[in-house]
DNA sequence: AGCACGCCGACT
DNA sequence: GTCGGCGTGCTC
């Protein structure tokens, strides 16, 4: 017995705490390593990640035997993984598994019909620097270490060709890079692009790989045949060994924050792993996320500026029309949602054989079904949302799975004919197949594209102008890049303007520029510039009236102000708590006890005088997927004492009525 | 997250 | 009688 070592283990069970496995001294354990332990009743053996010795537990198991398929966890990567943990909140044995390929290791290379996920191409010629590009390059070179950068550059000011420059740099020295973007924007465009400049030393992870795919990636990384990864934010759990540099592409885009799970942000957990390996990082945008904004504001991160476009392009002319303004000057032929003015411009632009993108941010016929004679909605039985009416045929949920076929007699009175309300990317490219019959129409939205094949359809039948007119939502906004298109219009742009969430203004600006910066973007000087409409009812909104004038920095400086005085981020941090459950009295009755405690240990400690608790509230979806939801937000002035007191509420859970659950969301980034 | 245990309904 | 539905509880 005295012979025996004990060794913190964490195992793939939603624990805090990692477990006590022993071993004799024969088997050499050390930290990162991993092993094969018993767990449970049963015989059932699991993986677990050695994380050091530990005090001599009395029913402590034997560990079975090391996991030879896996070289030592890097000790930096380990430490990053405890932090995610630890600021998230999430089980230690949950996170390691993460940092595993999906499948064994493949024994022989075997064919596959699929496409490679790297293509071979050959490599292609190196453009030269603007003098722009050149400065921002060596502001960033010339740093060794830990350094968080902010390139700002509109779209087309080149900040991918910096970022290869900066890749280069670190190849030279013998190290490995790692370069995050969001998960739709890797195409196989962007691939090419990296792989044009290194050849065969580029590896990538994202979520159309299959597990075998995946698989070989990791180990290509891990025992260093390729030299820099190209992923989506779970990329980052893929240890490269001897990192140089972290490139974080379009960091303000929301979908780095993963909503499910370990609700990790994908830019912030790149920041983390940058200052634990001790690289620089390099967050990329022409829209800033005003976290990062306000930490070169505050001197925390440097800020690299491109103003210019490459090849000396102008930016689109913006113009606003007042929906509120434009009823009476309509003539009848055109539908409620077309102003004249759009449809003066896109009739030219068609006529000049050049495409139009028609952007509204709402798939379906009809967000609204509702009967005229008793008034009753359509509404998913399952959770308190409307059913949106799709292609007239029937009714589908946008937040479960439930469908219905669409009646047109009311099911309540079985009197009124039903009526369709408000507005869909459907019912824009219906009105357009009317009112312009000679032009090719195309929806894209999730509806229509559902996989990256369909994608890769959309893109080549854009590019070999197989499109005239696109309808889109949110999809269309991000990183599409097409020649020809040269008059973009954003239907209603209100859309997303009042939602609870205090991010929504900003979330408005961005996707108003986004969705601009698709326009003419290959239109040279001479030839003027692309052009923008925006339609809109409340035309004075913050985010229209600056993205109109391009001004990022005047719409920063406004939008944290007001940030300032109601204490949000980034002066302030939140954590939110969800609470769920299929019995409404007992879902309110933990929530109840969750404030209480909260509030009893803000009342004890003055740690946490500062903090507020808000709530609880119904969420801004009460019910879903059948079950009810009631909310809680704290809001204080630092990370660290929101993460305590959250550790302290929760630490027994016996409190917890049965049949309810708390989810735990560290910096939220959306509310409902 | 798994997996075993256990307590009720409806089948050969 | 016993097969299997999924609520509950535990994992060194």
């Amino acid at each position: 017995m005295s012979d025996l070592f004990h060794w913190k283990v964490a195992v793939e069970a939603p624990l805090f705490e990692p477990l006590t496995y022993s071993s004799s001294s024969e088997l050499n354990l050390t930290r990162g390593q991993t092993v094969t332990v018993p767990l449970g009743k049963g015989q059932r053996l699991t993986r677990g990640v050695v994380l050091g010795p530990s005090d001599p537990y009395e029913n402590s198991k034997l560990v079975k035997s090391i996991d030879e398929e896996f070289p030592l966890l890097p000790e930096k990567y380990l430490q990053w993984l405890e932090w995610l943990a630890s600021y998230y909140i999430y089980p230690i044995g949950m996170i390691t598994q993460l940092a595993f390929p999906p499948l064994k290791k493949a024994l022989k290379e075997r064919k596959s019909r699929r496409a490679p996920v790297i293509p071979i191409l050959e490599k292609s010629q190196r453009p030269d620097l603007t003098p722009e590009q050149k400065k921002v390059f060596e502001d960033i070179s010339i740093q060794p270490g830990f350094n968080v950068h902010l390139a700002f550059g509109v779209t087309g000011s080149g900040k991918t060709e910096v970022y290869l420059r900066l890749l280069e740099k670190v190849l030279e020295k013998g190290q490995t890079g790692m370069v995050l973007v969001p998960e739709i924007s890797l195409t196989p465009q962007l691939i090419q692009r990296f792989v044009e400049r290194f050849g065969d030393r580029i590896a990538a992870l994202h979520s159309q790989l299959t597990t075998r795919e995946r698989t070989v990636q990791w180990w290509d990384i891990v025992e260093g045949r390729k030299s820099i990864l190209i992923g989506a934010r779970s990329a980052l759990f893929c240890p490269l060994p001897n990192l140089g540099i972290i490139i974080v592409d379009e960091e303000h885009e929301p979908s780095y924050k993963q909503d499910e799970k370990l609700k990790y942000h994908g830019r912030d957990s790149a920041i983390m792993l940058a200052k634990t390996v001790g690289c620089p990082i390099v967050l990329g945008s022409a829209t800033p996320s005003l976290e990062s904004w306000n930490n070169t504001k505050e001197g925390r991160y440097q800020l690299h500026t491109l103003k210019n476009r490459v090849g000396d392009r102008h930016l689109p002319t913006v113009e606003l029309v007042d929906l509120r303004a434009s009823d009476d000057k309509r003539p009848t032929y055109l539908p409620h949602w077309m102003s004249l003015e759009l449809f003066k411009k896109i009739q030219s632009t068609v006529e000049k054989n050049k495409q139009v993108a028609l952007f509204l941010n709402r798939r379906g016929l009809s967000p609204l079904v509702i009967c005229p004679t008793c008034g009753h909605t359509m509404q998913c039985p399952n959770c308190d949302i409307n059913l949106t009416l799709h292609a007239n045929s029937h009714l589908i949920c946008h937040y479960c799975d439930y469908h219905e076929n669409f009646k047109s007699i009311c099911g309540e009175c079985h009197d009124g004919e039903i009526k369709p309300l408000g507005l869909g990317t459907e019912q824009v490219e219906l009105d357009l197949k009317k009112l312009f019959p000679y032009s090719k129409v195309a929806r894209a939205d999730r509806d229509e594209i559902q996989n990256r094949a369909d994608l890769e359809d959309l893109i080549k039948n854009m590019e070999t102008g197989e499109i005239d007119i696109l309808v889109g939502t949110q999809m269309i906004a991000k990183g599409l890049d097409f020649p020809n298109l040269h008059l973009v219009g954003l239907v209603l742009a209100d859309v997303g303007f009042n939602l609870p969430d205090f991010r929504s203004t900003e979330r408005s600006f961005q996707l108003i520029t986004q969705m601009s910066g698709r326009s003419g973007r290959h239109i040279d000087k001479v030839d003027g510039a692309g052009l923008v409409i925006v339609q809109a009812y409340n035309t004075e909104h913050l985010s229209i009236e600056f993205a109109k004038n391009h001004d990022f920095e005047g719409f920063a400086e406004k939008e944290l102000e007001h940030r300032k005085t109601f204490k949000y981020p980034p002066f302030g941090k939140l954590i939110s708590f969800r609470v769920q459950g299929m019995h409404l009295k007992l879902v309110q009755a933990t929530a109840e006890r969750l404030v209480a405690r909260a509030q009893h240990l803000k009342s004890t400690y003055s740690l946490y005088q500062s903090l507020d608790i808000l709530g609880p509230a119904p969420s801004a979806i009460p019910r879903l997927r059948n079950l009810f939801r009631y909310q809680i937000l704290l809001k204080g002035p630092q990370a660290k004492s929101l993460n305590q007191l959250t550790r302290q509420v929760l630490g027994s859970q016996d409190w917890v009525e049965k049949g309810t659950r708390i989810v735990v969301d560290v910096d939220p980034i959306s509310m409902l």
